[in-house]
DNA sequence: GATGAATGAGCATTCATTCAT
DNA sequence: GATGAATGAATGCTCATTCAT
């Protein structure tokens, strides 16, 4: 079922109370990255701060970076689940994207912190584990890619076909930079006027030639 | 002269070699951090790459972190400068921001491991440093902010005033962006396909009711 | 009936299953300490290379010294027992040594990781233990130290008798030797060259007076 | 000049001040290693009995084990000078052999808890390290050889020239056992019987045939 | 002003052993 | 009797910073 996943081996055997442990892990970590920053974290301190013995911790993860990783992996699953969970079938392409990126704004704004640690963090990665977190970040970027495709097809969104992979981008990145710009956009907008005057930047465009 | 711009002490008293030596700092430091990131280089690595003695180096900086901020505001005012060289009082708004624009996107393109170290590192500075480096990136935006005022003055643009602020973030973080999505990006675009495709979604937006 | 031998105390009652379950250690740690060593190996490694859980193994034992001291003495017991079994009362002390000789030169051949083991290990263990391991190693010199005697006693062989520990001594390091300075000696000589040569010295004169 | 020796980098750079402190950490490391082996002592210990902060013994060091490679090649220095000392070209092959071997047996008692932390930890070294340490043996044993092959060519010596190789290792052996086996050597024997005992085992016949 | 040896608090990680189930 | 998750003291090693020369 997970693809594209890197797997973490795990002394402890029982399914179960990996997922656990490891929610566990990830929880005590998001807190202490997200106000520290993942160099400035102990393991010691995540242990503590997840209720584990360092022992313990150590039981479910292999090295310090894995648990950025586990981290990493939370969020972006976490970002991709509520974004999956507003698209419909039976939506138009326009009506869809419309719906989305709103959820985009939305949850970039509850998510903020997590948004940001992403955007710092995934380099402290290991190549070979970067990749993952790259390659989720690129799945994100697809569901608008489809979103886009879906109303070229239906004839509700109008651009070149070549510019989709790009606006995608565009997209994903105008809803994070409420995130990682947030210390000089929130003195001048509030969430809603930020979405509102965005959508505007994105559908003119979109519908332009309409 | 210098204005919002923090003062780094030093043991060294001429002030011509002060400028000099952390000149060499900054150069020797940009390669590695560009290369490793700030956390894994040590001090001991850059007095080395930049030719000094890791003694001679702390005449000239308090702590490691000093040379980030260095970097940073070494990266800014190359970028600054960039921007404000091709700024000319006599140009419409319009033509300004098309030139400015334009400048923007081939300069992110030439300094983009430059702009990747910003975005990642600007968070391991203290909360001190780091409004410094905010600031400089805040003035730099401001000089989006300022051509896009004068197209609304002189009638070259069209835009709510009310989202100037906004579009000139934007500005700079679409232009950002083929630094830090530059692995995605790079795949489907090139840096004159990304800057032409960009161009058009910034200006039919701003030139919409002309 | 077993002398000089330390008992391991165990949590289990059942004595066949405590044989049973020692000997699967041993022969796990034996195989996993000529590979990397005592100290590089983990109690966790030994109890999944003898196919117990970790706890099941600590059931038999009390320390990871005790295995350690496990497999000394079965290395040692092993050693006794392929001296003992060529030993006839019927032969002379002459023709006793020649095979017995003979025998340990080839026992150690084939015995050669075991026997670098207990050269190399044997310093791990406690004061107490070492002691029952270094007095095993003597008894299997006296096994030497008897046929001499039993030599010097049937007139089949003429030695000093206050050389006669001695010469066992330095017939169990000449033997013994082919396995720890394997390293260098199977460069030149074959173990069928080495026993005839080291043969030759222990029972010819070595040198004439030329 | 210094051949087949691996160098160990260092941070420090001047060479005199390298050459003192690792004589300091040698000299600690050897009280150390000998009286509870490699692996039960930890670095600062180490660091502690040599009079250097572990900071400190670390910038003339990289590793743990490359303490013990410098304890193991002292000691086979240590070795290899007093034999070399002894031996002139003057003498016969007879005369210089028997010198230098009465020289190894009086040499190993005095340096016996070396020699039996040379035997015991070589193998905790990495496959890298114990080549150079085990040529180093190899040379201390070419010592002997040498000798026997000048005896061979003066006629103060016969010996089946193929067996010169094996017989200088066996005098190697011979000598060091008095070290590694004097746990039970010691009952029965001073060092001077066992010096005048086992040269006639080298020197002379050694069993008559009745 | 320059040098680089010295420092030691701090960190990630390991692993023998226990004990509740 | 068997299991394996939990524990945390212990360890090798790093590295920013200082200061005597």
């Amino acid at each position: 079922m997970k693809k594209n996943t890197h797997v973490i081996p795990s002394v402890v055997k029982d399914p179960r109370l990996i997922e656990q442990r490891r929610q566990q892990i990830v929880e005590g970590a998001v807190r202490l990255f997200t106000k520290k920053g993942f160099h400035k974290t102990t393991t010691r301190e995540i242990a503590k701060e997840c209720g584990l013995s360092i022992g313990t911790m150590y039981e479910y993860i292999q090295t310090k970076e894995d648990v950025l990783y586990l981290v990493c992996e939370y969020i972006h699953t976490q970002l991709e689940q509520r974004l999956q969970q507003l698209i419909s079938e039976e939506d138009t392409g326009r009506d869809s994207l419309e719906k989305s990126v709103k959820n985009l704004f939305y949850s970039v704004d509850e998510m903020s912190p997590l948004i940001v640690l992403i955007y710092q963090e995934t380099k402290s990665l290991s190549k070979e584990l970067m990749k993952y977190v790259l390659q989720k970040e690129e799945e994100i970027t697809n569901i608008f890619e489809k979103i886009l495709l879906k109303g070229l097809k239906d004839g509700t969104i109008s651009i070149d076909p070549d510019s989709v992979k790009l606006m995608a981008h565009d997209i994903i990145v105008i809803g994070q930079m409420w995130a990682f710009r947030r210390w000089a956009l929130k003195r001048f907008y509030t969430i809603d006027e930020y979405c509102q005057r965005q959508m505007s930047l994105i559908f003119e465009k979109l519908l332009s030639r309409g």
